[in-house]
DNA sequence: ATGGCAATAGAGTATTGA
């Protein structure tokens, strides 16, 4: 069983990349996030005709996340019941077994933000929630774009991007406080190469030059860390034409 | 210090992303 996220940045511009990965990856269920459609533009038919199954929440020009599965859908939640929002960022199922979550972490902008705000009040609300999630689902799963570098070796500059967006105090203490519920990084359970990032800046030969930040993350709860048997980050749809500034992460369950 | 690149909306350029 794999599981893996990928926020395609447009899934309008990169559906052609995520059924070519799709072909080559054919993971079991796949998040998505930014997606960019409402849902009366979302591609069911082509996906369906990949193989997977879908549900998905979005919004016009922002935000948008949905859920791909080779297995049966069910029980399906949109956003947050503890937090009332416009933005389409949550959307959690019940596939094989397993709750998913599949989460798309407001950026946040600047720490003098509100956006930044908003963010951590987000964040605060999400683990108030996941922690009724995780009672009710043992095995339980949440993946996605957490705008969030958790440690200095997860960013390609740590001084330059000291307290900054991404990297705050704050923030990764939010993200702590998920961790703490009993999630576990899938990616760090695992020996991984040396600058492993799932995000690299459009400008500046960003990629090229391996400037990243990684900010993509897959948390198990213990039942499903335990099964964990691989995580890794695919970067090569990173060199497609056109990519999006994210690339897949995937983690593999005995 | 600023913009650098990309996507969107919408017809200039502004907003957002990270």
């Amino acid at each position: 069983m794999k599981i893996a996220t990928w926020n395609v940045n447009s899934l309008k511009v990169r559906l052609s990349h995520l059924l070519q990965w799709l072909s080559t990856h054919p993971v079991d269920i796949l998040c998505l996030q930014e997606t960019k459609l409402t849902d009366d533009k979302f591609p069911v038919s082509k996906i369906n005709a990949a193989g997977y199954q879908v549900v998905f929440s979005g919004q016009k020009t922002y935000n948008g996340v949905a859920i791909l599965s080779k297995l049966p859908i069910t029980d399906v939640v949109k956003n947050n019941p503890l937090f009332d929002d416009p933005q389409q960022r949550i959307l959690a199922a019940t596939i094989g077994g397993m709750r998913i979550v599949c989460a798309y972490v407001p950026n946040g902008q600047s720490v003098d933000s509100d956006k930044y705000a908003y963010k951590l009040s987000w964040l605060a609300a999400l683990r108030e929630w996941l922690a009724g999630e995780m009672t009710a689902h043992p095995a339980l799963a949440l993946l996605g774009d957490y705008n969030i570098a958790p440690e200095d070796r997860d960013v390609h500059d740590p001084v330059e991007w000291a307290g900054q967006i991404h990297c705050s105090d704050r923030e990764r203490a939010a993200l702590a406080a998920l961790t703490d519920l009993g999630l576990q990084d899938a990616f760090r359970l695992f020996e991984q190469p040396e600058k492993s990032y799932s995000w690299w800046d459009y400008r500046m030969l960003g990629f090229r030059r391996n400037r990243g930040l990684r900010i993509d993350h897959i948390l198990l709860s213990r039942a499903l860390a335990a099964r964990c048997t691989a995580c890794e980050i695919d970067r090569e749809p990173r060199k497609w034409e056109q990519p999006s500034d994210h690339v897949p992460v995937t983690a593999t369950l005995a």
